[in-house]
DNA sequence: TATTGTCAACGAAATTCTTCGTAGTATTTT
DNA sequence: AAAATACTACGAAGAATTTCGTTGACAATA
């Protein structure tokens, strides 16, 4: 049952695709032990996320080896606009400036990431016209 | 047991949220109407969602009349910020200029919603300074 | 007042998520 | 080869979510 991932992943798969987005294709144990630096984890508690993360084709795996390879299916880039796209309408109806609005309220943003924001808007000017 | 409500809302709690903060305080019938309009849901269920809600503490009531009335006990502004920050940590590590690239990204962004993006980040300096 | 309609409370089923324990198999070390 | 180690598969328990049906109280109406 091959499905499109149009589902969101839970909270502890996107742990999990953090994981393989920042190492690249990881075994069970790589990715365990990454975890187990954050939080307590069982083994196989890992395992079986990759499991049904693999049934859900969220990842495919390399069974070549003993230790399978497991892999994000989608590029980190494409899962993250599906999220932020999904609070954007949940939460924000779609307006992008209300979401900046909360998202730049309640922390301090410092210069580099201000002007990193403003380059993003001039290009994304830019591609509109 | 009056928690804090650092718990974020589930995706049927938004819902209702949702419907609280663009009517105001409202009586069940109202937000199962009004919700109605999206999509089928049983009266007894926006009833059964509004106990929990009451009972973790997201929404408080008026039992004055025979319909209680609900209301929000937390302003829009401050759980949407808290919803935002929320991704804005488990998605993005904090970095609020690769939040708003996602965003942009894949959508057409209006002129008008982008001068006030403009406008936003400006503010955010001018506070900043 | 008898009937009909409205409402809250409660329980509970169905589903999804999260977390492991156990068993069995393969590999490595003694 | 025997023992220890590393892995996967499977099942399942527990928690959280979502959705209603049923019941009983109260109120409006005929």
């Amino acid at each position: 049952m091959l499905k499109e991932p149009l589902q969101k992943p839970t909270a502890s798969e996107l742990e999990i695709l953090r994981v393989l987005w920042a190492r690249g294709p990881s075994t069970v144990r790589e990715v365990h032990e990454a975890l187990s630096e954050k939080k307590s984890l069982g083994y196989t508690t890992v395992l079986k996320l990759l499991q049904i993360m693999t049934a859900k084709g969220t990842v495919r795996r390399d069974e070549g080896q003993r230790a399978h390879v497991y892999e994000a299916c989608q590029p980190a880039t494409e899962t993250k606009r599906q999220l932020v796209c999904d609070v954007l309408q949940r939460v924000f109806e779609g307006s992008a400036s209300e979401l900046m609005m909360h998202a730049l309220e309640g922390r301090r943003t410092s210069r580099e990431e201000l002007d990193e924001l403003r380059r993003l808007l001039d290009e994304c000017e830019r591609r509109s016209r």
